[in-house]
DNA sequence: ATACTAATGACACTCAGTGCCGTTAGGGAA
DNA sequence: TTCCCTAACGGCACTGAGTGTCATTAGTAT
């Protein structure tokens, strides 16, 4: 469903075979959560109800958090992707607007489940906590594109404030969306990108460069 | 320093003295942190440096994540009721600029403690992410305000978006301080704010407050 | 059948955080 | 002074996440 990954693609014909997969465990873990929790679902749990053993847990995943993330590095690599391909005359916003919109579309048979995902994610404190982690990368991807584009550094003020708008426009979106069960998520991301628009002029990052050559 | 907090103001006259206070904690807690690394520090070893017990420890903070926070709540309060006697006529944006300054000024004599401080809180991975949840509450003293002042309800897009892009403002020109010893706070915050200025501008807050009503 | 290899799972360990409960050290009242 | 009341302390035991180590298992190739 939202983990293709790279399980059982393509097993080296060498060794033991895996006896489980990140999806299927990701998919047994969520519905636990679901049913009793998240904190009151405990890592042996879920390895018990995956049928594998506790310290095999940790070979597949990291950490109990990041379950619920699906292979959201795959995601990425397809949004980093797909900004490097914009056409240069679309406005930097436009670009951006469009490959953001493409990373959080899923086709309608998901959307119930995505639903459920960053309910958790959003919700549950430790998972929001740790979804900064995550996010940083995200931001990384927006932040080396509004770099390139304007040419300055990467970690220069506006790429980074460019990129934490952008992160903060998409999560007051799906807080908006989380709170209604009949909204549509990418309507409420094109909305909350309009708010914003062209909000970095060109006349201001042109100062802004001369200013710290 | 930035513990001035409610120990040793007035402690109620009956039953055993406090054996230690927030602000010793904290303080003993954050050498630690910059000699051995927050990772490899234990709260054993923050307690037995301070003299008691590691139960103890836990009365004081909730949990170790908590240690370089000082006293953030009562500064929060500080940013609310600066942002609430902001004269009307002051533009939106305006008066976030100056209560968020504001939050963010501290006397010289403290600029290398903060700075050593903010260096923990952003750069370790765990209270990388534990600062997402003292940020929220920030987060919302700012949506607050965008709300009360245009109108509009707590949780709209608009306040929202605005709260996560101030936030997002704030931790760039962070970064930012953070990365050259000799800059200065409060210019680069104020730098990172006219980037975005007056982003929001009236005609599409009008046209989203009546599409919405 | 045997050898090689990768995944598994059991065990022991560290550390954060919590509940429980007896102990300690203050101040007030007799 | 002595006794009492009370808030803070601190020890103990427990849960649960996460890690290092190592023997075992189950595949494939020879």
């Amino acid at each position: 469903m939202v983990l293709a990954g790279d399980d059982a693609v393509m097993r080296p014909r060498l060794g033991r075979a895996p006896s489980t997969t990140h999806a299927d465990l990701s998919h047994t873990a969520l519905r636990l959560f679901m049913e009793h929790g998240f904190d009151a679902t405990t890592v042996e749990d879920i390895a018990r109800e995956a049928g594998i053993g506790r310290r095999t847990f940790f070979r597949y995943f990291p950490s109990k958090n990041d379950l619920p993330w699906g292979d959201f590095d795959r995601l990425l690599e397809g949004m980093r992707d797909h900004l490097a391909s914009m056409p240069d005359e679309l406005p930097l916003m436009e670009q951006l607007r469009r490959s953001i919109l493409e990373f959080n579309r899923f086709p309608e048979s998901e959307w119930e489940y995505h639903r459920r995902r960053m309910d958790l994610l959003l919700h549950v404190p430790t998972l929001l906590a740790h979804s900064t982690l995550r996010y940083a990368s995200w931001r990384q991807v927006v932040a080396e594109h509004v770099a390139r584009r304007l040419d300055l550094p990467e970690d220069d003020l506006i790429p980074q404030t460019m990129a934490w708008t952008c992160l903060g426009v998409c999560l007051a979106a799906y807080e908006q969306w989380l709170g209604d069960a009949d909204a549509y998520l990418l309507d409420l991301l094109d909305e909350a990108f309009r708010l914003i628009d062209e909000r970095i002029d060109t006349d201001i990052v042109r100062a802004h460069r001369s200013s710290h050559a």
